[in-house]
DNA sequence: TACGAGCTCGGTGTGCTAAG
DNA sequence: CTTAGCACACCGAGCTCGTA
């Protein structure tokens, strides 16, 4: 006989088991209905499972040797002392054994145990264990719970969190692509295992469903966007690029190849112009369409006005009932011209457009296009209309480090092609023209040795009148 | 603005998996 | 083994995008 102290757990086993024994209560409510039999086969397995390093095998008859059942029957109380907690641990252990193996089989997944489960402990006196172990499985079991399995309650395989996408695509009346593409970018959790022979089942939560609706829900592809916004594809789009449409996919970026647009944005700017009173076009009112058609040619002109409106620097007064969405909107005509006016003037500052800087370097546009394309004037990207545009102190600077060919041949009253000899001879060379880079006008840096050169120049060359 | 190439969507049938 | 349920393949319809 030992000699260590018993384990007060044990103890108190030992007691409930000598309770049974004896017709009385059982201190444990749910060990009550079992005969000692039941209760000693229970013990035994639990004992066996709850082992981390399960060393002891249930077939192996030298289960029911003195020592190693003492050990069992220690475990087994722990688990059923510390109920139910302990009983989902050793559940957990039981599936890490198989963890790796990535499969959605309950057999699987808790090897022999699952089968113990349903043969030896099936009757009515073993409920509190089933009911535990579908407990287990509604708090843990991220994998679909198919519904012919009939060992299972009903109400575990009809009300299981974890479903098929499928299943959840046909809740919802969407297609199961649908719901993949929220997988996809991350917007909902899912679990994912490969069977043996390599297929991919997807599960995702049931608790997202009123979630994945309102994203699906939410999206509408271009052509809607464009008949809920009364406009035409590429209007909606010169609104995207400049960012006026929150969240946006587009068919390019994403693996379903269509525009996934966010319907509540597109509901945000349609109040902009709610509530507005129907009023018939007149000489003082201007309507969207008539504007989109004829006057906001620029990509970025449009954009622009929503953001105004947006901003209340402009806002429309009235809608043209024959039109839908943005494109009835009515603005005051002598209104927009104003705000027209201050688009394509009043924004710049003293800035330039290329064309515009040609005019005042008296050069033709496609000289200034090289100069600007080549990096000789510095230009600044304009955000949202991308035109090229040169400041004054561009220009300036331009003037101050470069001098055109023709100027100087100007001053010495010779030819440009003459004046290029001369230099020449002088080691002075263009930096810019035909034959250096393609350039339509020799351009020279206005340097030191170009000074002393054109000084030299100038003494031999008499001047002409 | 119209049109065609090339793409995806969604419905349906087929075959595989995982249960009893 | 049989069977329920799922994923995959296929195909026509419709959509997007680039080009003229």
């Amino acid at each position: 006989m030992s000699t260590e102290p018993a384990d007060d757990k044990e103890i108190e086993l030992a007691q409930t088991l000598s309770n049974k024994l004896h017709g009385q209560d059982s201190q444990i409510l749910n060990l009550q209905p079992l005969n000692l039999k039941q209760l000693h086969s229970l013990l035994v397995t639990l004992g066996v499972y709850a082992n981390p390093e399960r060393r002891i095998d249930l077939r192996n008859q030298s289960i029911n040797s003195q020592s190693s059942a003492r050990s069992l029957i220690l475990t087994a109380s722990k688990v059923l002392f510390n109920w139910p907690d302990s009983f989902h641990q050793m559940l957990d252990q039981i599936q890490k054994v198989s963890e790796k193996k990535n499969t959605a089989r309950l057999g699987k997944r808790f090897g022999k145990f699952y089968e113990y489960l349903y043969t030896n402990y099936k009757g009515p006196e073993f409920g509190f264990l089933m009911h535990e172990f579908e407990n287990y499985l509604e708090n843990n079991w991220k994998h679909a719970i198919a519904a012919r399995n009939k060992r299972l309650s009903r109400r575990l395989r009809s009300g299981h969190i974890w479903v098929p996408v499928h299943t959840m695509a046909v809740e919802l009346n969407v297609s199961r692509k649908a719901i993949s593409s929220l997988i996809e970018t991350g917007e909902i959790d899912s679990s994912r295992v490969r069977t043996t022979m390599g297929r991919e089942v997807i599960c995702i939560n049931r608790l997202q469903r009123e979630l994945i609706r309102s994203l699906i829900l939410d999206r509408v592809d271009l052509k809607m966007a464009a008949e809920m916004l009364g406009l035409q594809e590429n209007r909606v789009c010169q609104l995207y690029e400049h960012h006026l449409l929150g969240k946006v996919i587009r068919a390019k970026e994403n693996a379903s190849g269509r525009w996934q647009l966010s319907r509540s944005s597109l509901e945000q700017i349609l109040i902009l112009g709610a509530n507005l009173p129907e009023a018939a076009s007149d000489g003082d009112l201007i309507g969207l369409r008539h504007l989109l058609h004829y006057v906001l040619n620029k990509p970025f002109l449009f954009p622009r006005l929503l953001m105004s409106v947006m901003k209340k620097e402009i806002l429309p007064i009235s809608v043209c009932k024959q039109e839908r969405g943005l494109s009835a909107w009515q603005f005051e005509r002598s209104h927009f011209k104003h705000w027209h006016i201050e688009q394509l003037k009043g924004s710049r500052k003293g800035a330039f457009t290329i064309p515009e800087a040609a005019k005042y370097l008296k050069i033709k546009q496609e000289v200034a296009y090289h100069l600007v394309g080549s990096g000789y004037i510095k230009c600044v990207m304009e955000e949202d209309s991308q035109l090229r545009l040169v400041t004054l102190s561009n220009l300036e600077d331009f003037k101050r480090n470069y001098v055109f060919g023709v100027e100087l041949s100007k001053q010495l009253s010779i030819s440009p092609k003459h004046l290029c000899e001369l230099l020449e001879h002088n080691n002075i060379w263009p930096i810019s023209g035909h034959g250096v880079d393609g350039g339509r006008q020799i351009i020279y840096r206005r340097d030191l040795v170009l000074q002393r050169a054109m000084k030299d120049l100038g003494e031999i060359i008499p001047v002409r009148n």
